[in-house]
RNA sequence: GCGCCUAUAGCUCAACCGGAUAGAGCAACGGCCUUCUAAGCCGUAGGUUGCAGGUUCGAGUCCUGCUGGGCGCGCCA
């Protein structure tokens, strides 16, 4: 699939699609010959702006020489006045290359894209309106959200941003493990503080959660304080012996700290989907009924197992344990079923890589259920460990939490915008390492402030020259004015923008806006201190003052997608 | 032992379905504020892209084999 290109890209790239077909005619290439024609941003500038392959990719098939196929191109590309508008001239360099220098006109033809398209610059409708459902985060309503799940809300919000921008209708939804044995351990972690046991005794709870929010809980509970979540209001029954009442409580405790959490990280979800509503729906029994009668399923030990081996896993899982519980991923099984049943053809979760086992047995489960759902649904993006750096040593835990780091530490020290900045600035793949003294740093060490900075520096400006009465209108601006090395590099990183938000939906990758961003910023800086834009030259002031509106303007745009704000003044 | 991820400048990381001389920031060194915000800019230096083969006109990118690191391999989630 080929990404949503910029303006100038897709006309060389039709402009070369109809030389093609005449040497074709000419008998010079093969009618097969179907190239996949491609214009790269070059890096170096003497190169141009724009550069093809097409003469090395074709040569053979030509059987010519790539530089003497180049020639044959060029010739073709000049005879035609209106792509000779556009281009202003054209070289063949290295072992073939095409390299194509741009007029000014179609260089600056990018401030009038942004400046009508405004807040809608760059986005696309690849996605066709089609709805893709992207769950994420997902943690257990037993302590507060870590710095892992902080990784995972930035990069899934990142991500339904730029589905959005791309044309999808987005879902976001948050899965709650609200069964099961970890929520028995947390009850049983929280009565016991409530009873005044603390992890030192040896009568706590094995594998009791030792963190002081369960302290903060059990007080609460015992106090008889109510507390209200997404979807219940709870009242602690304030009695240490009733575990139901406790572990109700618990719950809805700490999904309202979580949604505070996720609140102050300014993400919200559609749904919050509750794994306890699908046993009480009889959906985990229906699913491992089909299983059982589409044959995948066998008894041994006592146990009931599932034949994950027929797609894939190394070793056949445990659906049923000898006490009658189901494992984990069985109502993940039913879980997905459910979203492939709500219409969902594109399904994506954002998950922890430690949690990437699951992936082949939830395939298999949906295999098994032979309702047509395709082998390779759904689709999935690990992101990989982080580790927290303070004054060059490893954060490993935090006072509420006890063993670990949470988000709210982060937020509260760094941050939101650079907290979310450095969570998904960095590819899902590759482990992080979150610098705290970086992150708070205000200085020019920290991309964040260098790309907001960026912004409102051009705020500043604009607003200036409106003080000034230096007004002015694009439909009576000379953008010719616009002839300075860094006015040109900034206008080719403009035009970048909606290939950039595109690829970088398709291939599931938001730190790549993050990347480009400050590719933007840095190509504003160099030419805020190379050009003066409050000048007297009426006609260079206006075109400036254009340019400035449409940088700002994408600045603006690339940062929404990163959920990072986007400050007027600093 | 098996599976997934990963290895790029002293450090943290990029590199657009394989393209030209592998790029940024930090750290180091040298310059630029009577002028729109110096949270900025310009310059210098820094590399056998873990190792060894292979495919290709062309490989950091694809394939094979090694080596190191992370995660997982439970009738936990």
């Amino acid at each position: 699939m080929q990404g949503q290109s910029n303006f100038m890209k897709a006309f060389i790239i039709s402009q070369l699609d109809q030389v093609v077909s005449q040497l074709k005619s000419e008998g010079l290439l093969p009618e097969e010959f179907q190239p996949r024609i491609q214009i790269d941003n070059t890096k170096d500038k003497a190169h141009g702006d724009l550069a093809s392959n097409l003469a090395l990719m074709a040569a053979k098939q030509a059987g010519m020489k790539p530089r003497d196929l180049a020639e044959k191109l060029v010739a073709l590309l000049q005879a035609d006045a209106a792509f000779m508008q556009k281009v202003s001239k054209m070289e063949i360099a290295g072992p073939g290359f095409i390299n194509f220098f741009l007029s000014t006109s179609a260089l600056t033809s990018v401030i009038k894209e942004v400046l009508a398209q405004e807040s809608t610059f760059g986005q696309s409708n690849q996605g066709q309106g089609e709805k893709v459902q992207v769950e994420f985060v997902s943690a257990n309503p037993t302590g507060p959200l870590h710095v892992g799940h902080g990784r995972g809300a930035a990069v899934g919000d990142c991500l339904c941003r730029l589905l959005e921008a791309t044309g999808w209708k987005v879902t976001r939804e948050f899965y709650y493990n609200d069964a099961g044995a970890q929520i028995n351990n947390l009850a049983l972690s929280v009565q016991a503080r409530a009873k005044g046991l603390t992890p030192e005794d040896p009568s706590w709870p094995e594998d009791g959660y030792r963190g002081d929010y369960i302290q903060d809980v059990a007080t609460a509970y015992m106090a008889g304080e109510t507390v209200t979540a997404d979807d219940r209001q709870v009242k602690g029954a304030a009695d240490a012996e009733d575990l139901e009442a406790i572990r109700y409580f618990a719950v809805a405790s700490l999904r309202r700290e979580q949604d505070l959490d996720l609140k102050a990280f300014g993400v919200d979800f559609d749904v919050f989907f509750l794994e306890s509503s699908l046993y009480q729906e009889g959906k985990v029994e229906e699913a491992v009924q089909a299983l059982i009668e589409n044959g995948f399923t066998y008894e041994e030990g006592g146990a009931l197992w599932l034949k994950t081996t027929e797609f894939g896993d190394d070793k056949d899982r445990v659906m049923r344990k000898t006490d009658g519980g189901y494992t984990y991923f069985v109502p993940d099984v039913a879980y997905h079923l459910n979203k492939w049943q709500r219409g969902f053809k594109k399904v994506i979760n954002e998950q922890g890589a430690d949690h990437h086992s699951t992936i082949t047995r939830v395939r298999a489960g949906l295999q098994g259920l032979k309702v047509d759902i395709p082998e390779g649904w759904p689709d999935y993006v690990l992101h990989q460990m982080v580790t927290v750096m303070r004054s060059g040593e490893e954060v490993k835990i935090s006072k509420r939490a006890g063993s670990y780091v949470t988000l709210r530490d982060l937020i509260d020290e760094v941050g939101c915008d650079a907290t979310r900045y450095f969570l998904a600035a960095r590819a899902a793949t590759s482990q992080l390492t979150f610098d705290i003294d970086l992150a708070r740093s205000q200085t020019n060490d920290n991309p964040v402030y260098y790309i907001q900075y960026a912004h409102a520096r051009l705020c500043s400006v604009a607003r200036q020259a409106e003080e000034k009465g230096y007004s002015w209108s694009l439909e009576t601006t000379d953008l010719e004015q616009l002839q300075s090395e860094q006015e040109q590099a900034l206008l080719n990183q403009l035009a970048r923008f909606p290939e950039v938000v595109s690829i970088a939906a398709r291939e599931l990758e938001p730190h790549q806006i993050a990347q480009y961003l400050r590719d933007l910023a840095a190509a504003m800086h160099s030419w805020y201190n190379a050009c003066q834009f409050l000048v007297e030259d009426e006609a260079l002031r206006s075109a400036r003052l254009a340019l400035a509106a449409a940088t700002r303007q994408v600045l603006n745009n690339g940062l929404h997608l990163l959920g990072v704000s986007a400050p007027e003044s600093m």
